[in-house]
RNA sequence: CGGGGUGUAGCUCAGUUUGGUAGAGCACCUGCCUUGGGAGCAGGGGGUCGCAGGUUCAAAUCCUGUCGCUCCGACCA
């Protein structure tokens, strides 16, 4: 490709609206253009790149038995209103209406349409199991879309489903698209790291998500420096904090004036954080749930919502809590309350004389004890996890991290073939449901994250797997006759030899193309000028390193192939 | 949805306080010159100042409404 040829619009400044690297970059390096917020056009070098994403997603995906279909984007909302995700979907699905007034869909995701495609065709458990696959636009009108490509409205996605007569057999899928993720991900020249996950309003239990760790992601995982544990802060697990013996002191009201926070409430009876018990209050669909944690502890917001069983979980409102019989700012663990659940995290269970609210304005209880003085609903694992604590699994140092969530794998279990009837009869001429799995890799997404992730102030740094083109050639002055005629000769025979590479035959003066070389991200710049045209050799670059080295023009074909293969 | 910011040329922005003929830099077109890290000179094209009302002799500027974009928040009482 001619540089002159390109669609590739270039801006020498920042566009106001971006504000991380790959947005930024993405725009600068023409790449992207916007055409409303979240909704992007992609322009030939992004396509480019996607489709290389894709490519290896797909011999991936097809080597562990993976078959691509197409099914529709616009989906009709009989299938939605079956499975029951027409009304808890919310605001987040693009609904539209047909002439004659129907209700339809853009497809979100696709288990409702793929379950009920296979449940038509499928009767024997001889078909089983089956993975279907497409790479498609995926709608979901985010509240808040934003970095770019990073969340968008409108976005491509890989979307895999597998469908196994047993939980046996899900494994085996499970953990084929595992496998398939890790080498997709590391074909793609990523630095990621896979972590357990919550399975969040898909539903269905074990899940597992691939971040691309990058400091500007939005998701947080920790991960022991010892094992290979690694999950994400919302799902981590915790092992209950042992506290030493004490003997029960009596139960105690004082009054705490003014004392609406934790801090507070320590500071003025002179007690380690430590020592006290702080209430988030939550209104739900099942009512009103206290969730119970040590002071210096954080409510794992998500955890509650999986134990509740409740559908949705929100901040519960100061009327509500003065309804049900306490106070904001003095909420406590002892009983006498109406219509509440008491969430109450394990680490609580093991505190002696501990002080907390006594439900009404400025008092509070202390030498508060679990058992004799209180019995929770619940009592489980409800913490955030936070730097210090210790892995569950080997007791090691816990680290944190940032990462962006590129892919997912799901097990959902037999959650949709239930609901929408997907079945089959077994050896036994018994019917049963199909156990189902669901893997989604953001293609578009992974662009982004692998340019947060290989970027430097002069631009783009790609992974050689998935640059646009590999190499850029550039005469320092297109004019001169003798630069252009060796730079059109190596342009051809690189392209000849199956490397990927642009001409930038443009006459603009050599700064602005070496700027544009580095914003672009061409792995590999080979500059032709007065100087190696007269030492009879090439000057390549590499990107990444920023190297240079000198190439005799006779024999550089088998030199750039090396270097392009130790990339 | 709540709160901030912002909307003027393709891009980055000034002009708005104090109403009086639409601006700069970059980009683009023509010519000259230049060619190893976003050169220089000369000439030129391009904007119903987000949109709709209103006030005024006169509105980018003041008032009302509306739409878009963007950032923060929607979590620990």
């Amino acid at each position: 490709m001619r540089f002159s040829n390109l669609y590739a619009p270039t801006l020498r400044e920042v566009p106001a609206e971006a504000e991380v690297a790959s947005h930024q970059l993405l725009l600068r390096a023409g790449f992207i253009r916007k055409a409303a917020g979240g909704i992007y056009s992609y322009l030939p070098l992004a396509w480019r790149v996607l489709k290389k994403i894709e490519r290896i997603v797909r011999e991936e995906m097809d080597a562990k038995g993976g078959q691509e279909i197409a099914m529709p984007i616009v989906q009709p909302a009989e299938i939605w209103q079956e499975s029951g995700r027409w009304s808890v979907y919310g605001d987040e699905m693009f609904r539209l209406k047909d002439r004659h007034d129907r209700p339809f869909c853009l497809g979100p995701t696709h288990e409702e349409l793929v379950t009920t495609l296979v449940r038509g065709d499928v009767r024997s458990y001889r078909q089983l199991p089956l993975m279907l696959y497409q790479i498609q636009n995926k709608y979901r009108d985010e509240i808040r879309p934003r970095f770019g490509l990073m969340r968008g409205r409108e976005f491509i996605m890989k979307d895999l489903y597998s469908f196994d007569r047993d939980q046996a057999a899900l494994d085996v899928s499970y953990k084929k698209m595992y496998d398939a993720y890790t080498r997709i991900f590391e074909r793609c020249g990523l630095v990621f790291r896979p972590v357990e996950a919550d399975s969040g309003a898909i539903g269905g239990s074990g899940s597992h998500e691939f971040m691309v760790l990058a400091n500007s992601g939005e998701a947080e995982i920790v991960y022991c420096e010892s094992c290979d544990f690694a999950a994400n802060t919302e799902k981590a697990e915790l092992n209950p904090i042992e506290a030493p013996a004490e003997t029960a002191l009596s139960l105690e009201e004082v009054a705490t004036p003014g004392c609406s926070t934790i801090k507070a409430v320590c500071d003025y009876l002179k007690l380690p954080v430590e020592k006290s018990v702080k209430a988030v209050a939550y209104s739900s669909d099942k009512g009103l749930i206290l969730a119970f944690v040590r002071g210096d502890h954080e409510v794992n917001e998500i955890k509650v919502l999986n134990i509740s069983g409740a559908v949705n979980i929100t901040m519960a409102t100061e009327s509500e809590l003065l309804a049900a019989g306490t106070a904001p700012g003095y909420m406590g663990v002892l009983p006498g309350k109406k219509g509440v659940t008491v969430i109450v995290d394990a680490s609580v269970m093991n505190m002696h004389n501990f002080v907390c609210g006594a439900d009404k304005k400025d008092s509070h209880y202390i030498n508060v004890n679990p058992g004799r003085d209180f019995k929770p609903d619940i009592v489980t694992d409800i913490r955030l996890i936070q730097e210090g604590d210790c892995c569950q699994r080997c007791g090691g140092k816990l680290a944190k991290a940032r990462g962006i969530e590129v892919g997912q794998v799901f097990k959902l279990h037999t959650k949709y073939s239930e609901k929408l009837n997907a079945t089959f009869l077994d050896e036994n001429g018994k019917e049963q449901l199909m156990v189902m799995g669901c893997y989604g890799i953001g293609v578009s997404r992974t662009m982004a994250a692998a340019i947060e992730q290989n970027n430097d102030e002069n631009g783009i740094i790609w992974p050689l797997a998935i640059a646009p083109y590999q190499a850029v050639v550039v005469p320092v002055n297109a004019k001169n006759e003798e630069q252009m005629t060796l730079a059109e000769k190596i342009y051809e025979e690189l392209s000849a030899a199956g490397v990927e590479t642009v001409l930038d035959d443009r006459t603009e003066r050599a700064g602005v193309k070496f700027k544009d070389a580095d914003l672009i991200g061409y792995p590999l710049r080979i500059t032709i000028g007065p100087k190696t045209i007269e030492e009879g050799k090439l000057e390549v670059k590499i990107r990444k390193s920023g190297a240079v080295v000198f190439v005799e023009t006779d024999a550089y074909l088998q030199t750039l192939q090396d270097i392009l293969n130790k990339l």
